[in-house]
DNA sequence: GATGAGCGA
């Protein structure tokens, strides 16, 4: 029954003025079922994953809290992912955080879509390619 | 030396 508590909560962010809920929402919200990952985003540039955990661990059980940073600069890129161990933590932490203050800025929670494949970059073996001058 | 909507090596 956990699934439908999401399938609300996810109606529920996908509700435009008119009142009516988009199919796609559902079965977008299908898609992300077993995910149980949470898209946050408008973080400060100063926020880590121990921050993020840290600020969403309060309403369930995260396993996996991540900070996008800027593979070239290092610095963050102001948004992170959370993963729960249960859809229905996911979907508490959504309704809690979404649109609330953290760190001095306005956070926007929400379910990940589209996630980078599942594919290594150390399958690929390029090496040192940098210097062919 | 920065940026402010978005969806990851």
């Amino acid at each position: 029954m956990a699934f439908f508590n999401k399938l609300g909560s996810l109606a529920r962010q996908s509700i435009s003025q008119k009142g009516q809920v988009p199919m796609v929402s559902m079965l977008n919200s299908i898609r992300c079922m077993s995910s149980s990952k949470l898209f946050i985003g408008g973080l400060p540039w100063s926020t880590d994953d121990q921050t993020l955990k840290d600020a969403f661990s309060g309403f369930g059980e995260v396993t996996e809290a991540r900070v996008i940073m800027d593979r070239e600069t290092g610095r963050s890129r102001g948004f992170g992912f959370v993963h729960y161990d249960s859809v229905e933590n996911a979907s508490e932490a959504l309704s809690a955080m979404d649109g609330q203050n953290l760190g001095g800025r306005t956070v926007r929670v929400s379910f990940a879509e589209e996630r980078r494949p599942p594919q290594s970059y150390n399958d690929n073996h390029q090496g040192s390619r940098g210097f062919d001058n």
